[in-house]
DNA sequence: CTTGGGTCCTGTGCGC
DNA sequence: TGCGCACAGGACCCAA
């Protein structure tokens, strides 16, 4: 079975994960082995982040951030097969309780590579090449083209009930795509869209604006919970990986309906069976049983 | 303004 | 055994 691929959660674990080998560190060396991957690389990235300190990692949406000491920030999108490894010179190097692997040799799509001062290596590969980075000021931020247009945190206070029931007022469009767009709200994919929709008993087929709405105000928590649920399956799976060695990106979460098509409605007391129906080209898994 | 569809990328898995 | 093809899908871009 294929893993998850990165949405909010996922990205969440990976920040988790890089936090405590770049925080405060300094990039030694940065190499760019393969410039052109959702878009061209920034000009002279290497150069830039060479020497610089990282000051702070942080996240936004599907998005990390990396602040350094030079003012500038690194943005980074893990698109759909983004992952970050983890290595050290070898393994006693790592911090009690943490296992990394040693320095593998470079694979076919490692594209971006920083070097730490304290020998620590973060691998960025991404096979399929739908990520991205940039750097700019980190005054500029949040006003950077792919950042600027976002809709609120999902996990912050500005995702509020009377929010996302403004929102979608006297929408025509399908509530499944309405979740997707990162405007409503940002982080969500279509794996934590299907599952939230299925929570709330809503079907991904359904006007925006034609549902209730004490049905939407209740999408809000039901969204946080699902999201928050997944973080913290990605937080065990942190665990095990640092003890298996240090690859970021993917971890194993149960998902009630997502690629469960032919399978029995998990809902208690429902005899329905997870149905697939392809929206503006996704694939949207529900119980057409529970979900109206 | 809203909405829908095309495009990019490549590894995987299926049918024949 | 090998080939062709559908599929995965986030985000930009453009057309209606």
């Amino acid at each position: 079975m294929e893993p998850p691929l990165p949405e909010l959660p996922e990205v969440e674990t990976v920040r988790r994960g890089l936090a405590p080998v770049m925080e405060g560190r300094l990039i030694a060396q940065a190499d760019v082995r393969r410039p052109d991957l959702r878009w061209p690389l920034p000009e002279g990235m290497a150069a830039r982040l060479t020497g610089q300190r990282v000051l702070r990692l942080r996240r936004r949406s599907k998005y990390i951030l990396a602040d350094l000491s030079s003012g500038e920030t690194l943005i980074v999108h893990l698109g759909m097969s983004g992952r970050m490894l983890i290595s050290v010179p070898d393994g006693v190097r790592a911090a009690p309780g943490i296992f990394f692997h040693t320095h593998p040799a470079p694979e076919k799509h490692d594209h971006v590579v920083l070097d730490m001062e304290d020998g620590t290596r973060i691998t960025f590969n991404d096979a399929r090449r739908f990520g991205a980075m940039d750097l700019v000021a980190t005054a500029e931020c949040d006003s950077h083209k792919m950042l600027a247009g976002l809709g609120p945190e999902p996990l912050g206070n500005a995702f509020s009930e009377s929010y996302l029931v403004a929102r979608l007022k006297d929408r025509a469009t399908p509530i499944k795509s309405a979740l997707l767009d990162q405007r409503t709200v940002a982080g969500l994919g279509n794996i934590y869209v299907c599952e939230t929709l299925f929570r709330a008993g809503i079907s991904p087929t359904r006007a925006a604006g034609r549902i209730a709405a004490a049905r939407v105000a209740g999408l809000v928590p039901i969204i946080r919970k699902v999201l928050t649920e997944a973080i913290e399956a990605g937080g065990s799976s942190l665990r095990d990986y640092r003890q298996a060695g240090g690859e970021l990106g993917y971890f194993q979460h149960a998902f009630r309906v997502y690629g469960r098509e032919g399978g029995a409605c998990t809902t208690p007391g429902c005899d329905g069976t997870v149905q697939r129906l392809v929206q503006s080209g996704r694939s949207s898994f529900y119980c057409a049983r529970c979900q109206r």
